[in-house]
DNA sequence: CCTTAGACCTGGAGGC
DNA sequence: TGCCTCCAGGTCTAAG
């Protein structure tokens, strides 16, 4: 489900909801939630920890705790939510598979209908990016380091589509499915252009569309299409802002011709055939 | 090393 | 109503 400008809306929120609160209880009820640790474990060292820092790099959200960097990926469907009361409904509570009650008489609940979403915790460190999880990620999207000449030395020696480069976490973090196609249509390019073949000022394109598209989602709180929602049940925006993703009912809103629906590396993918050249 | 198909999960939508 | 198939903001893995 989220992509960066989503992470960072839920990020936010919960630094305002959480900064300084310390976890007096933590229940894990799906073990395999927690990703590099037995889920005892995970609870264990939780309990008596102070959210200190609230950072985000790709779709990671990391919880700078006193002792520890516990770090989490929602995946598709994955929610935190502040509550004040367990939910009593079955048919929400059932999709709870952790629960962190707060020093305030709060608790965080960890949401995911799909329980794709995954966990980390290690002893904390000033690089992040020393964590296992985080080793083999790219620069994040917003990073100023992250330019044209960086993607380009990314995408040299690669023969997978341009799209499919875009998704893949290892040449930059924070890019999802919804953002790709924004950001190739943004750039002119179709999304099936052999990575290897663009040029400088291809991924300069690439990069100057990406920042523009994922700053302004980020602006209006991220897009919602079927799930998203963060803080206490707010929507994003940006869905009103797409170009092309999950609107090929629509015209091209350059030159009026029809948006595609194609698949790209198993995933579904917009554009314009006329505005975005193939490389 | 690189690339791709399949796996992991559940629920909603649409066809018959 | 029931059943079936397809689809979904993601990422591991196994195998070629």
């Amino acid at each position: 489900m989220p992509e960066a400008p989503e992470v960072q809306n839920v990020i936010s929120s919960l630094e305002k909801e959480l900064q300084g609160r310390k976890i007096l209880h933590a229940s894990i009820t799906h073990p395999k939630l927690s990703d590099n640790i037995p889920y005892e474990e995970m609870q264990s060292k939780l309990e008596g920890q102070t959210f200190r820092r609230f950072l985000r790099h790709g779709k990671y959200l990391i919880f700078e705790m006193d002792d520890y960097d516990w770090i989490c990926h929602l995946r598709m469907e994955g929610k935190f939510l502040v509550l004040d009361t367990f939910p009593e409904d079955p048919k929400i509570s059932k999709h709870i598979h952790a629960r962190f009650d707060l020093d305030d008489g709060r608790m965080l609940c960890y949401y995911d209908t799909r329980k794709f979403g995954r966990m980390h915790l290690y002893e904390k460190s000033e690089d992040k990016h020393n964590h296992k999880c985080l080793k083999d990620i790219g620069l994040d999207v917003l990073d100023p380091k992250a330019d044209g000449e960086y993607l380009l030395e990314k995408l040299k020696k690669r023969k997978i589509p341009i799209k499919s480069a875009l998704l893949d976490q290892s040449v930059i973090a924070g890019i999802g499915n919804i953002y790709a196609d924004e950001i190739l249509f943004q750039a002119g390019l179709d999304p099936r252009s052999v990575s290897s073949h663009l040029d400088l000022e291809d991924c300069t394109r690439i990069m100057n569309a990406a920042r523009d598209i994922i700053q302004a989602s980020i602006q209006e709180g991220g897009t919602t299409i079927r799930s998203f929602s963060y803080g206490h049940g707010q929507s994003g925006n940006f869905q009103n802002e797409l170009q092309v993703h999950a609107r090929d009912d629509s015209p091209c809103p350059k030159c009026s011709g029809p948006i595609e629906k194609i698949k790209v590396g198993q995933r579904s993918t917009y554009l314009c055939p006329n505005c975005q050249v193939l490389k």
